[in-house]
RNA sequence: GUGGGUGUGGCCUAGUGGUUAAGGCGCCAGGUUGUGGCCCUGGAGAUCGGGGGUUCAAGUCCCCUCACCCACCCCA
């Protein structure tokens, strides 16, 4: 065992995983580009007060789960532990507000939370998310929703369910949770231990309970929905309606109640149909309130943020990972004796110049060496260049992967021979 | 933070307390001087996760510890 390894709950994407990652990566920006939003790039650390009054101070993310530490500066930074408050911050930063609205970005890269890992769980975790900013129509909820299911379609996961719900405003929470909590303390005793915790610290939570959900006093709880105001329920109302004109199908979810403080009215969740414990691939919501929180005038938005490794849980489940092309090497130089080293090497970077795919030859091995490595890089040619070849300007063209016979053919014929015939 | 499972060369695995820890895959080399894939031969590579203990003797039993996996919790 190496005594040097990745921090805990840190991978390597290794060369052979890279392919499957690159896949996710361009259906992603592929997908934001159809639906005009435009990549935003801001620091994987920020200050920690960007994160704490993001996020909440006292949520798990805020309370326990941060990267936060002091630079030499003295300054109190935090790893980010997910995606929308940079962006807001960047938003608010660079005075934004003043651009033509909506806005519409997404962002693509590592995010970091101290957790104990376990299966689609990582302390070092990707995501791809987007943010709308500046419409607060029922229709932009619709519109991100329908994005982030045009993204896993493209990658052929076209039987996640979609769950939503709407949790109102922060006023309709404390009301809800006021009701909830008065509709379970004569229960408490009987509920799960971690309920009996959660009746003291997030009520909502206990709705979400493994432990408990076949509890008759959870299952006869109140629902959040019931508890919106007018313009709330019309708008979640609105939402539904463009789900259902645009085929979408969806279940109403009244136990998604969200660990981040930032979220008002829609939220949802895309899920496999077999959900297990990590099991959610992405989730989003509006946060119509985070921009004032953050120092803005107050806009409304809605984002989403969804997991690359949970992805690829799900596409690997499905055999989707194997499907994925990978490019294959055009040729493999093969030096030998005094002047094939050199031959090879002018070969190759001629033959890259022409837009080919090269592998050049390592010198000093034996001919046999070396084409059975080349055999196993899968290349379709094998270039054999030795002393003889050197002297009269030819090499020996060998067939690996592709059809015919091996033949000598002059130096400057052979970007021609290895044209790929589509 | 809580609970369960698992740790043997790069990977997968074998190994009733008893010589130098075995095999497969992979890697390297060779099977005559320049021709891969199949086959054959050889080689490199393991202080059996780490530390303590029991024993004449520990990969094997006990304790501690670390890591990974799984579940809870939490979250996207």
């Amino acid at each position: 065992m190496a005594d040097l390894r990745a921090p805990r709950g840190m991978h390597d994407v290794l060369p052979e995983d890279s392919p499957l990652w690159r896949h996710i990566r361009r259906a992603a920006e592929r997908t934001a580009a159809r639906y005009d939003y435009h990549e935003i790039i801001t620091p994987i650390v920020e200050d920690e007060s960007v994160f704490l009054r993001a996020v909440g101070a006292e949520s798990d993310i805020g309370s326990k789960e941060m990267y936060s530490f002091e630079d030499r500066g003295g300054d109190r930074l935090a790893l980010r532990p997910e995606g929308t408050a940079g962006v807001v911050r960047a938003y608010v930063e660079h005075g934004m507000a003043s651009r033509p609205h909506p806005l519409r970005f997404w962002y693509f890269g590592p995010f970091f939370r101290y957790d104990r890992p376990q299966a689609g769980r990582y302390r070092q975790l990707w995501q791809f998310g987007v943010e709308l900013i500046g419409d607060p129509t029922p229709a932009a909820d619709v519109e991100v929703m329908d994005l982030q299911r045009s993204f896993y379609a493209e990658l052929g996961l076209t039987d996640l369910t979609l769950r939503i719900n709407s949790i109102g405003t922060p006023e309709t929470r404390r009301r809800y949770v006021e009701a909830l909590r008065e509709h379970l303390a004569p229960h408490v005793a009987t509920l799960s231990k971690d309920s009996q915790r959660r009746f003291e610290t997030n009520v909502l939570r206990i709705l979400d309970s493994k432990d408990d959900a076949g509890h008759p006093a959870v299952q006869s709880a109140p629902a959040i929905v019931d508890y919106l105001d007018d313009e709330d329920s019309a708008h979640f109302e609105a939402v539904r309606g463009y789900l259902d004109a645009l085929g979408i199908a969806y279940t109403l979810d009244p136990r998604i109640v969200r660990g981040l403080d930032y979220y008002t009215r829609t939220v949802w969740e895309f899920e496999p149909p077999e959900a297990g414990g990590q099991s959610t691939v992405g989730a989003g919501g509006r946060y119509d309130g985070l921009i004032q929180l953050l120092g803005g005038q107050p806009t409304p938005a809605v984002g989403f943020g969804s997991g690359i490794e949970r992805i690829a849980i799900n596409l690997r489940d499905r055999g989707l990972a194997e499907a994925i092309e990978v490019v294959p090497v055009d040729a493999v130089t093969i030096p030998l004796g005094e002047a094939g080293p050199t031959a090879a090497l002018k070969l190759a970077s001629r033959l890259r110049e022409a837009g080919l795919l090269v592998r050049n030859g390592t010198p000093g091995r034996s001919l046999k060496a070396q084409l059975r490595s080349a055999g196993n890089s899968g290349a379709r040619y094998a270039l054999i260049l030795g002393d003889g070849e050197a002297a009269e300007g030819t090499v020996q063209l060998k067939p690996l992967a592709a059809e015919g016979d091996q033949r000598a053919l002059p130096v400057a014929d052979v970007p021609a021979a290895l044209k790929r015939t589509p």
